[in-house]
DNA sequence: CGAAGCTGTATTATCCATCATACAGGTTCC
DNA sequence: GGAACCTGTATGATGGATAATACAGCTTCG
């Protein structure tokens, strides 16, 4: 175990940073701002600049040229991968990239109670409890778990449910699925999702919990979903419906483009760099 | 000043207790194990314990009976506010609720490039950058930051912007907004945004960056929405569709069920005076 | 060339999260 | 009542993260 604890401004820096980076606030191939300059920028010390740059650099998302400067990598290579809404990444796999899936835990257990209420199951029943993680060219970006009352889950082998999509399988049983409801959320990465994701602990992650329903209102899947979101993103068309006294947005139905899979412009938790302040003296 | 660094250990126990917590793992109202059991559990000192369930007792997760235990609170009362897909919140309105907008920030400036090349800007353009935040009674649950070229923003006023929802100044000045794309992320809080929602440094917050363009395809509006997800989270209904050989997952339209959702959140009240700024009323 | 800025490295001192331990006071239950 | 829990509180010791400072070598640019 890495007994050894983990910094803490270090750690807040290299975030900052990294959204940045991501973000595209900072250019790829630009260079940072100079470490005596983030030091005062953040009231740190240089020492502990270093430390965040380490830590990018280790990534691959920061390149350090003694003498000159630190500079983001010219390659963003890490694009997210795209889903719509329903969650469908089938053009992913037209793409040519595979997915893989790891079963890491299989087992009938009895349910904590928000699920078994979510699922509508009567008292002491009990429910088939699996987590998987998905990966894509080798690369984790999902960890699964999900909930499946155990008349159903037993209607197939923790061998079939380690290749094949859980959907599937409830539909082979004969159960119909018509309907689901879902929330999108963010959450931090707790241990377990931390190690399965190979991300730190405190790790920002999207979470998609669904509760799947049979025509009779029935409910037959509870999946709870958390994705890298550098990895991963919920991406939709919108088209404006509605008359001029309430015009709203609305999801675009039909295919999902396979356009141009990714323009990602995520997000910067961060703000404007003010420019100018500069001028530290770290010498006497 | 806040240099209080945040704790490992504890932090990372206290997610761990979280995470069991509203996984419903611990049900609401039970006993969890003693901060003696806790510390033997995760092999660090009962100290440590105590600063992950001083955390979990400061967000109203658990409560604390000396002499008795540590309780995981009843009423799990910190239910999000539920937007649906388009980010509707009118539902919220008609129970009453009442949601202002603070204006941050209003200028012009040259946009970073990757919101220039999402609007499609031309080199040198400029572009009107505003940040907001929007409260539902009185707690601020979301920051706003919106990127419009210049040519547009010229034709409403920073007092409007305040007072009316961007979109309808977009519209009112005759460009027609049709369709957009939106991706939903999510990250870690900086500095501004922490501050801004009464957020720790580090917390996670569901992102959405929506990009509105007219019909001939240019780009009017960037809009990059960080959320609290303790008081927003965007739900959905989904049907089936297709046929038998690729049946997914659709978005189910239709007007958004007024769901169990929304639930007063007692939080507590007092802590944080909001900064002073102008509160305005505004629809969604 | 030479000044200015940058990264790499080293040293010392301080701060703080954590540990280990002890004790006080409340609750639960036999 | 009293044993066995529990939370609240205080103590000192320790190690790792951080701060402050100094200097080396490199690059860029006038």
């Amino acid at each position: 175990m890495k007994s050894s604890v983990e910094p803490l401004k270090a750690r807040r820096i290299y975030l900052l940073l990294r959204d940045r980076i991501v973000a595209g606030d900072l250019p790829p191939g630009g260079r940072l701002p100079g470490e005596p300059a983030l030091a005062a920028e953040h009231a740190v010390s240089r020492v502990t600049v270093r430390r965040a740059l380490d830590l990018l650099e280790k990534e691959g998302l920061v390149q350090r040229k003694p003498g000159s400067g630190t500079f983001v990598h010219d390659s963003r290579a890490v694009r997210p991968i795209v889903a719509d809404l329903s969650n469908v990444l089938s053009h992913l796999i037209d793409m040519g990239r595979s997915t893989d899936v790891k079963l890491l835990s299989f087992g009938y257990v009895a349910p904590p109670e928000a699920i078994a209420e979510s699922l509508g199951l009567k008292p002491g029943e009990r429910v088939q409890r699996s987590v998987r993680v998905r990966l894509i060219d080798g690369e984790p970006f999902s960890y699964l778990t999900t909930h499946v009352p155990e008349w159903l889950g037993l209607t197939y082998s923790e061998a079939e449910l380690a290749a094949r999509p859980l959907l599937e399988l409830i539909e082979r049983s004969g159960v119909k699925t018509e309907r689901a409801t879902q929330a999108i959320n963010a959450t931090l990465a707790g241990p377990e999702p931390a190690a399965a994701l190979d991300l730190e602990i405190g790790s920002p992650l999207l979470t998609l919990t669904r509760i799947v329903h049979d025509p009779s209102g029935r409910g037959v899947e509870h999946l709870h979903a958390l994705y890298r979101p550098d990895r991963y993103s919920f991406h939709m068309d919108l088209v404006r419906i509605g008359d001029d006294g309430e015009r709203r947005w609305s999801p675009a139905l039909g295919r999902p483009r396979a356009s141009e899979t990714a323009k990602t412009d995520k997000n910067k938790a961060g703000e404007k760099p003010t420019r100018g302040s500069r001028a530290i003296k770290q010498r006497s």
